[in-house]
DNA sequence: GAAAAACATGCACTAAGGGCAATAAAGATA
DNA sequence: TATCTTTATTGCCCTTAGTGCATGTTTTTC
């Protein structure tokens, strides 16, 4: 159920539908708005019952973001071998994760844009990063030391905000790369760096 | 409504109804689990009827964290008229904020404790705090320039988190004082930049 | 092709949250 | 003190969110 290993035509069907409803989520927003989108227009937008909706979605909020992002054992590996500068380690560990799951610049340009103007979005974007946020924070820890819990839990949070800008960035400007992402975010997070000494 | 200026019998009461909520609030969560609390028991609780609830928070988490703090206007001039090192100034505008409106450590760790356990007041606290953090925000991107709002705006919620695990500490250390806070707080934001430079 | 597992849907139920109107309490003014 | 105005409390009723359960359907397995 979490990781469709080999894909069955249940799993395609899953995440179709699963992407169906993201859709018509971001549609029925950019159209009218959050607030005035209800869970039952959503499930008719997509075609399915809203006892089904709640199959796939706990709310609407969770339904504009979409299936939440993974890591993938490689990445959290490598990041865990890796000597080099924390910061760069970090930027492209980020966008493994997105780089990995999903390049559809279209599809995350929608979501920035609903976030930027949905509050309620963004809170919800942040929480639906926190399980993947606990885990970068557990890497972070195992590198700093044990006594650095509350250090690497904020970097973590920190690192999950930052990315989030840096792909609205990215969504909105076709000329920027992954790579470019991986720069930007290692870019502003030495910027914040340089900032919390002065 | 919003500043209680002189202190009439009507502001007092609105004062201690907000109080007793929320004490009754923390009381049934900490007994019975936030999932477990609904409005009605809280109303119940409260001595008040649900629609009066409603009347003073907006939902069971908002009346866990009680009223939002203010920024006053004097820490505000104090802090854009500073030109002392950003992370100590920081560190002494957040501390103002909750020792100047609420120095109650038992309310305090009642709230640490509750949102500890909760993920989900850990949220609506951060929630509740977004108002005052883009006034931080503002203050930030007034020292810092015009190019750097969104480094302005991660500085501000940065803060606010370590402001909250700072406060969290404080509450458990009764031998702890409010400037212990403010070199809590400038001390973990120095081991952060620390961090982001290796 | 039949049994088992997973899925879609309808129904019914609890609870959140808010609009509205009636009543009560507090403040101002004479 | 009597009266008028403002604000607070509550009840009633409505919409929507979210979930458990039962039932039929589709996919998988053997």
């Amino acid at each position: 159920m979490s990781t469709p290993s080999q894909s069955s035509l249940r799993d395609r069907r899953r995440l179709q539908t699963l992407r169906d409803i993201q859709l018509a989520t971001l549609r029925l927003i950019s159209r009218h708005g959050l607030d005035q989108v209800s869970t039952e227009m959503i499930a008719d937008e997509a075609g399915i019952s809203r006892r089904t909706f709640f199959n796939y979605y706990a709310n609407k909020e969770a339904a504009a973001l979409g299936p939440p992002l993974e890591m993938d054992k490689e990445s959290a590996e490598r990041f865990s071998a890796s000597n080099g500068p924390l910061v760069e380690d970090l930027a492209w560990l980020l966008s493994d994760l997105i780089g990995i799951n999903d390049t559809n610049r279209v599809r995350i340009r929608a979501i920035s844009d609903a976030a930027e103007r949905h509050p309620a979005l963004r809170r919800a974007f942040l929480a639906s990063r926190e399980k993947i946020t606990r885990q970068i924070a557990d890497l972070l820890e195992a590198r700093l030391g044990p006594d650095s819990a509350f250090l690497a839990q904020v970097l973590a949070e920190l690192s999950a905000r930052i990315e989030a800008h840096a792909f609205s960035v990215w969504s909105h400007d076709e000329a920027m790369s992954l790579d470019d992402v991986v720069d930007y975010v290692a870019t502003e997070m030495r910027r914040l760096g340089a900032a919390l000494r002065s």
